[in-house]
RNA sequence: GGGCGGUUAGCUCAGUUGGGAGAGCAACUGGUUUACACCCAGUAGGUCACAGGUUCGAGCCCUGUACCGCCCACCA
């Protein structure tokens, strides 16, 4: 390295250049293969993996995978500075619906033969071929953001691996009957064709009707309708709770309420509750379904609500989800009555048929609605009814529509053959798991949203009537057999033997979900099936960083998964990681989710571009706040970034005076107290970032940072310096040139993590270093030394306080006064001696003196027990020194009255703590001697102004 | 309908075992120096949503209310 890195002879330029510097240290840790796997490992150290959540093989960076990578990446880093054996596993996801979804547009767009023309083969092909050359944009995004992934061992969820994956899981789980395949109603995508999970479904809340129709009962049927009066003497509707009903109607038809009139069509029954006082002598007789004059029974279910609408409720089974388990309690017939993309479906329908006399009604009907729109033919049918005079009433109604999330049209319940894996059988182990806490979440309240899923989880249907994806891996024989094997070799030879003869066999067209491979991320990248050396390596990874949007999708599919196939020798699963942890989702100024569909998105790249990707990152780091929302402002961008220039000017001003990197410097032996000082503070700040960060608080990590770097070291240690650095006595500035050093560099480390790049580069700069940054080892605190801190805390509130008389009273900076300290003692004698330079120089003062008396016509200052005089004579105006002394005398007599109180409550002072006591009288004293020096000054004072 | 989170300075937000409320940005005053105007020094600004309760003591714990946001859910 020495040969490429060693310092440049060039001064630093007065600002960091990001766009230049940036991509020449990612091309530095490229060249060094500085983040392979294992690469900085320390013996001894243990192994520390992550696997990137994959983002889809279309995406670009959002500011959500700039927030989830930069996480991550402190984390790596950081890791890997301490030693550990460091993978973070990179890849993509195949992302079937957004992919094809992407290559068919680009079809369309090109004005090319469409996926269908095309054919499937075909399809596919070109679906690779434009991942070849378009998809995976976003992996040079995140080397941009400096992510420090094993790029080398980047996977794709298509790759040939982790296809054996897919096939050695989907094939084990449906040998042991986890995964079936089943006839029921699925959530169907009318637009993209497809059946997709509950997950993929949004509830949008949507403004529509609720339509009462009235279903008449089948001839010579009617029932006494009960109803109670309101103050008008208008009849209302009954209900079972309300006791009594005022009187009865009798009536020759049922009412029932609807939001999606469209459906009667396939309605196959009505419902009542069994215990339903007013329609218990209804149950098993029929009603004439209107229009369609199907005649349909009558059924007695749990699900129907009394309390609510008439108590009655029409029941759809083929299209309904509730209609559908009351029909299948009930043997109720289901009659699909939409084609898959959501239109009308009654001509030639045998199920809707059957039953039905071929009347001219009907054939009208037909002609009128078949064909046609769901939303159309809703409209149309309600026209009929209302003919009809059977629409009883029409309510505004505001209720949920579910949507698909990709197509976001309104999903169909729609009657499939689909696959689906038993989630519950496996959902036991992974909610076991973190109940026992062997992976934990944090912030630990995610806990209970994972619980609340999982304990009562669905089916998963996996199957997807799309092309692009890993095809099941299921073949049918002549009758309908199912093979499910490895290969078509394998399936053939399996339908073979079980018809013993040669047969035919067709594959199933349907691809997996997507989410099916993500669940096997942690260990299908590292190989598994095989027993790979990085799978006995790396598995179990560590900590999982993501989202909490996809805890569902894919967080609890993984420990799923990785329950049910992951084992150690004893045969015990291992969890795929031990920790989540779930951060916010980065959002627009409203608090709303950020979404390219909104066109709200914030772009990552044009803030890296315009501050650099340090800054950002900076940025992200001080957001990351457990549990709470993150919302990106610009300007704090901006301030990020002005905190690494300051750092860079830091160095520079290192540099101009000659610090210098000296590895003989052994901060133990550092005599000086301020250098003994800001190695004291140095140690503190290593011992709070490494906590910080170990326990996931990465924003109070970066702003301990911040706030050592800029409040600590530059504000006061380097300022401090100055006189030493212009100073007669070498010794001193020796030690204090190496020590500047010695701390700026663990400021690099520390700040690595967080701004890679710049530390990268300045490190690489002001030594000639044996190794890169990413791979320097993580400071550790030194022993604890206060001594130092008690004088150099003196120095800061001394200078501060003079700094602050001055400005009040409106001293002119040029002004330089004398400083008079009486009432010094040997150490403060001492103190004053050995910082006389340093007080001058910050606080302009000259000269400064020890006398035994008080200067008249002064400003007072008082530290402890010693008075610091400013002489006023000549320069300013004694009333303003009055009125300052009179506003601090205020404000020690309320702080003074304020403990008095307290510390005259007997209550307090028997029930509070003896050190929290004891500390308020300290403080009343204090402000008591204070307050009696100040009163002198102010006496004097008055009297001379 | 169920669950979760939020309400703190003009703005965006920190505040981990209850013991005098902080940061960044913005504002105001003023800028001499061996780095930095993306800077330095100083100043001002808050009934911690509201109402009760526990406690010697509450931004923090408990109860309730209001408003905002999110997630889940099959109410026809």
């Amino acid at each position: 390295m020495s040969e490429k890195n060693s310092q440049q002879e060039s001064p630093l330029a007065k600002t960091f250049d990001a766009q230049t510097i940036e991509p020449a240290i990612a091309e530095l840790w490229d060249n060094a293969n500085a983040f392979a796997a294992g690469a900085g490992h320390r013996e001894g150290e243990e192994s520390f993996t992550i696997v990137i959540p994959p983002p889809n093989v279309t995406g670009s960076l959002h500011i959500g995978h700039a927030f989830n990578n930069t996480l991550q990446d402190i984390l790596v880093r950081f890791k890997r500075m301490q030693g550990k054996d460091v993978l973070w596993q990179p890849g993509m996801d195949h992302a079937g619906i957004a992919t094809q979804m992407v290559v068919e547009r680009q079809l369309m767009e090109n004005q090319e033969p469409n996926r269908h023309a095309l054919g499937r083969d075909n399809f596919i092909e070109r679906i690779w071929q434009w991942k070849k050359q378009s998809g995976g944009l976003i992996f040079n995004q995140l080397r941009r953001l400096g992510a420090s992934c094993d790029w080398s061992r980047e996977r794709f969820t298509m790759d040939e691996g982790l296809s054996e994956a897919v096939l050695e899981v989907f094939i084990s789980l449906y040998k042991e009957g986890l995964i079936y395949k089943d006839k029921r109603l699925v959530n169907w995508d009318p637009k993209l064709l497809t059946a997709i999970s509950d997950l993929e479904v949004e509830q949008i809340e949507t403004k529509g009707n609720l339509w009462h129709f009235k279903y008449p009962l089948e001839p010579g049927v009617s029932y006494r309708h009960p109803y109670i009066l309101d103050n008008e003497g208008n009849k209302l509707s009954w209900r079972p709770s309300q006791g009594d009903p005022a009187g009865y109607e009798i009536r020759d038809y049922l009412t029932v309420a609807t939001t999606r009139p469209e459906t009667m069509l396939g309605d196959t029954g009505v419902a009542v509750h069994p215990d339903d006082p007013r329609y218990q002598d209804l149950v098993g007789k029929h009603v004439v379904l209107p229009l369609v004059e199907r005649r349909i029974p009558i059924v007695a279910d749990p699900y129907p609500d009394p309390e609510a609408g008439t108590g009655a409720v029409k029941m759809t089974p083929a299209h309904d989800f509730n209609d559908f388990d009351v029909g299948n309690r009930n043997n109720l017939r289901r009659i699909n009555i939409l084609t898959v993309d959501g239109n009308i479906h009654i001509k030639e329908n045998d199920d809707f048929l059957e039953g039905l006399e071929s009347t001219p009604e009907l054939v009208d009907l037909i002609s009128q609605l078949h064909g046609q729109d769901r939303f159309k033919a809703r409209n149309i049918v309600l026209k009929m009814m209302e003919t009809k005079g059977l629409l009883a009433k029409t309510e505004n109604h505001t209720h949920m529509v579910p949507h698909g999330d990709r197509s976001g049209v309104p999903i169909e319940p729609f009657l499939t053959d689909q696959w689906y894996v038993n989630a519950e059988e496996l959902a036991k182990p992974a909610i076991a798991a973190v109940r026992e806490g062997r992976t934990s979440f944090v912030p630990k309240n995610w806990e209970n949203t994972y619980f609340n899923w999982m304990e009562n989880i669905q089916p998963w249907c996996i199957s997807r009537q799309l092309w692009w994806g890993h095809q099941i891996p299921a073949w049918y024989g002549p009758d309908g057999q199912i093979f499910v094997e490895k290969s078509e070799r394998e399936a053939q030879s399996a339908a073979d033997a079980h018809y013993g003869k040669s047969v035919e066999i067709n594959r199933d067209p349907d691809v997996l979900d997507t989410w099916f491979s993500s669940a096997l991320w942690p260990f299908s990248t590292l190989g598994w099936p095989e027993k790979t050396p990085e799978l006995a390596r790396y598995y179990q990874t560590d900590v999982l960083i993501t989202g909490f949007d996809i805890i569902f999708f894919w967080v609890a599919r993984m420990m799923m998964a990785g329950l049910h196939f992951m084992k150690d020798e004893e045969g015990t699963p291992i969890e795929p990681f031990h920790t989540v942890y779930v951060h916010a989702l980065v959002r627009d100024k409203n608090g709303a989710k950020m979404s390219k569909s909104k066109g709200n998105v914030v772009d990552p790249l044009e803030l890296i571009d315009q501050y650099g990707a340090d800054a950002l990152r900076y940025t992200l780091a001080n957001m990351a706040v457990q549990g709470g929302d993150v919302k990106l402002d610009p300007a704090r961008v901006a301030g990020f970034r002005n905190f690494g220039t300051k750092l860079w000017n830091a160095t520079r001003f290192a540099e101009i005076t000659g610090v210098k990197y000296n590895s003989d410097f052994k901060p133990q032996d550092a005599r000086l107290t301020i250098n003994r000082w800001i190695l004291a503070e140095l140690s503190k700040s290593i011992e709070e970032i490494t906590a910080k960060i170990e326990s996931y608080r990465f924003n109070e990590a970066a702003s301990a940072a911040y706030k050592f770097v800029w409040n600590s070291f530059c504000d006061w240690y380097l300022e401090l310096l100055k006189p030493i650095f212009s100073g007669e006595d070498e010794d001193a500035r020796a030690e204090s040139q190496a020590c500047a050093a010695y701390v700026l560099a663990d400021i690099y480390k520390l700040l690595h993590p967080f701004m890679p790049f710049m530390t990268e580069e300045l490190w690489q700069r002001t030594a000639d270093r044996e190794q890169l940054l990413c791979h320097a080892h993580w400071p550790t605190a030194l022993d604890s030394d206060t001594e130092a801190a008690d004088e150099i805390n003196w120095l800061i509130e001394l200078i501060g306080e003079i700094r602050s008389v001055r400005a009040e009273m409106g001293i002119k900076p040029s002004q330089v006064m004398a400083l008079i300290i009486t009432g010094a003692d040997d150490k403060i004698t001492k103190w004053i001696q050995m910082h006389a330079n340093a007080i001058a120089r910050l606080s302009r003062v000259e000269p400064v003196e020890i006398k035994e008396s008080s200067p008249k016509g002064s400003a007072q200052i008082v530290i402890g027990k010693v008075n610091y005089f400013l002489p006023l004579e000549g320069i300013v105006d004694f009333v303003e020194e009055r009125k300052r002394l009179e506003k601090e005398l205020k404000k020690l007599d309320s702080e003074i009255s304020r403990l008095d109180k307290k510390l005259g409550n007997e209550r307090f002072v028997a029930n509070a703590p003896e050190r929290v006591v004891a500390e308020e009288r300290q403080k009343l004293a204090g402000y008591q001697s204070q307050k009696e020096k100040m009163a002198v000054a102010h006496n004097r004072i008055k009297d001379m102004s």
